[in-house]
DNA sequence: CGGACAAGCTGA
DNA sequence: CAGCTTGTCCGG
């Protein structure tokens, strides 16, 4: 018999190459591309994937080949291992082992499961879904409160489901109610085996998108928007997009599902979006208050205004209090001389920690409470923070009020609390609430980032669904000063369209995602890599600003091309391609 | 990544 | 010239 050679990638990070080991003949049935094995790597033993199997290549002398170490089990299929070779360019990562370590089982899968499909109608399925479903998938846009099961239900009908969801609760959640209503279904990772042997339903977080399957009927995203589905380590990658990539491949529709579907979204769907009724809709988000700050006094400086007290005074309510500002201050002056205070190093603002200390945002630098100008320790906050306005909202509320930091848990303080104050992580600490107030949503609505609008959105759907539907009387309450913006707007008249077309417009006025495709270079070895790129006329080059540079092209499949095609500097570079937060 | 090996520096 | 650090290359 003719040797049969494997080409293996080694679990090893920072090494980017194949290598071509000998395939015993007494395994030659266990082995294929996807297969998880050991091998020996220069003096030790690694974990590896079989990529391919295949006659020697001539150019590695038969000397050098040593046989497989040991079959482990189980590995990504043939097509998710071309679905990583897709995103590892798509994403400009270089090297395939983080996509097949997302695609891979926790622990060695010997042997796999009888498939376990069930063929029954486990309840009613949303009319909108099954329309998009019959013709390929698009965008489906549900009010915030809806309940997602009957989208999920429209997609099982079609075919074995993948569901991709933001977070591994909701993933679990979702899972034992789809188990409930008669389906078989998969939670991966856990459940990687039975994912593999054939189920109705595998869903998962974010790395589920990379699930195996002997049969992909359908695909579904939940809550397309939530950032959580961008890997934040390079290599980026967006399990929407894979789903997405993954589902085309396939010929399987696939339906991304949000409240407030991203521009991405909507650009790929085109006009295949389902969108509720304007009654519908409207009874799904709650009512919007929003207070004018530019009819506050002048010498007025607090954030709680007289419609946020009427809230806090009212023992019957749970009030959730949102300022995206950690610490006890973010901006001080000198009571004595009113110099603002700055960084003595590199001049940035300072803010308060809750240990009482002045911290510099920028660089980290330390110093006591004392005024940098003329030594005095008395200053004023000009702009608190979470923790010194939970003070002043307890005074007010004449009741305990408690802060939610990210990393704090007390569960017991929490639940015999009714007022909370927090940064944004505060919704997802607090199930449910009567009011939702953002204590200065200009801060979101003018944050420099390109995204600001949609992310601004994307919390306030977040505080609304903490508040639940309209006829749950909840309110969401925003102060700003810019109260005509077009996300409270949309939030207004329950209506995210309305943000839609002009955001899409300032973005194609820009070159920004979803018109251009963008990447990021940053890093010692960014210049080197920029220099090559200006010579590449299928990409536009912007920078260096913050030592960082801009490379946008005409769509990712341009960017990636363009990426792959300019030698990589022999110094570090950082390639984060639709880089979430710039 | 981690080991092997070569080149360069230090101290006696 | 041993002993050590630093850098570069390579693994099948």
């Amino acid at each position: 018999m003719s040797p049969v050679v494997a080409r293996v990638v080694p679990d090893v990070t920072g090494l980017d190459k194949q290598f071509d080991y000998l395939v015993p003949d007494a395994w030659r049935e266990d082995v294929g591309a996807g297969t998880v094995v050991r091998v020996g790597l220069a003096g030790r033993r690694v974990g590896g994937w079989v990529v391919a199997v295949g006659p020697p290549d001539p150019d590695v002398p038969a000397a050098k080949l040593r046989p497989l170490a040991k079959v482990t089990g189980h590995g990504p299929s043939a097509a998710l291992i071309d679905l990583a070779a897709w995103a590892s360019r798509r994403w400009a990562a270089g090297r395939l082992r983080p996509f097949l370590l997302a695609a891979s089982p926790p622990r060695a899968v010997p042997a796999l499961p009888a498939p376990a499909v069930t063929a029954g109608r486990p309840g009613p399925v949303d009319a909108g879904a099954a329309r998009l479903l019959a013709g390929g998938g698009g965008v489906v846009r549900r009010p915030p409160s809806a309940d997602p099961v009957p989208v999920v239900l429209a997609a099982a009908a079609v075919g074995p489901t993948l569901i991709v969801t933001p977070s591994v609760d909701q993933a679990r959640l979702l899972g034992a109610r789809l188990r409930r209503a008669g389906l078989s279904v998969a939670v991966v990772p856990r459940d990687w085996a039975a994912a593999a042997g054939g189920v109705d339903v595998v869903v998962g977080a974010r790395a589920a998108a990379w699930a195996p399957m002997p049969v992909v009927g359908a695909v579904v995203v939940l809550d397309e928007h939530d950032e959580a589905l961008q890997e934040e380590r390079a290599p980026t990658w967006h399990a929407r997009d894979v789903a997405v990539e993954r589902a085309r491949r396939a010929a399987a529709p696939c339906v991304l599902v949000s409240p407030v579907p991203t521009l991405n979204a909507l650009d790929w769907a085109g006009d295949r979006v389902s969108a509720p009724t304007r009654n519908e809709e409207r009874a799904g988000w709650p009512i919007l208050e929003v207070v004018d700050r530019r009819n506050d006094e002048p010498w007025r400086r607090s954030l709680v205004s007289s419609p946020l007290i009427k809230a806090l005074r009212d023992p019957e309510r749970t009030v959730v209090c949102v300022l995206n500002a950690p610490g006890r201050a973010r901006r001080l002056a000198c009571r004595s001389c009113r110099a603002l205070q700055r960084c003595e190093r590199c001049q940035a603002a300072v803010a308060q920690t809750r240990d009482g200390l002045l911290r510099c945002a920028r660089c980290g630098t330390e110093r006591p409470v004392v005024c940098q100008v003329c030594g005095s320790s008395a200053l004023v906050v000009l702009r608190p923070g979470v923790s010194g306005l939970r003070e002043e909202l307890e005074a007010a509320a004449g009741r305990p009020v408690v802060e939610i930091t990210g990393d704090s848990a007390d569960e017991a303080a929490d639940a015999a609390a009714a007022v909370f104050v927090g940064t944004e992580a505060v919704l997802h600490r607090v199930p449910r609430a009567d009011v939702v107030a953002f204590l200065d949503i200009d801060d979101e609505l003018l944050a420099p980032r390109f995204r600001a609008d949609e992310q601004a959105l994307v919390l306030l759907a977040r505080a609304a669904r903490v508040l639940g539907p309209r006829a749950d009387g909840g309110r969401l309450l925003v102060q700003t000063r810019l109260p005509h913006h077009e996300v409270l707007d949309a939030v207004l008249h329950a209506d995210p369209g309305r943000l839609s077309g002009p955001a899409l417009a300032r973005r194609r006025e820009l070159g920004l995602p979803p018109v251009r495709a963008l990447a990021v270079l940053s890093g010692a070895g960014a210049e080197e890599l920029a220099g090559a790129l200006r010579t590449d006329p299928t990409v536009a080059v912007a920078g260096p600003a913050d030592g960082r540079y801009l490379v946008r092209a005409a769509d990712p499949d341009a960017l990636g091309a363009a990426l792959a095609a300019a030698p990589r500097p022999a110094s570090r570079v950082r390639v984060e391609v639709d880089p979430p937060r710039i």
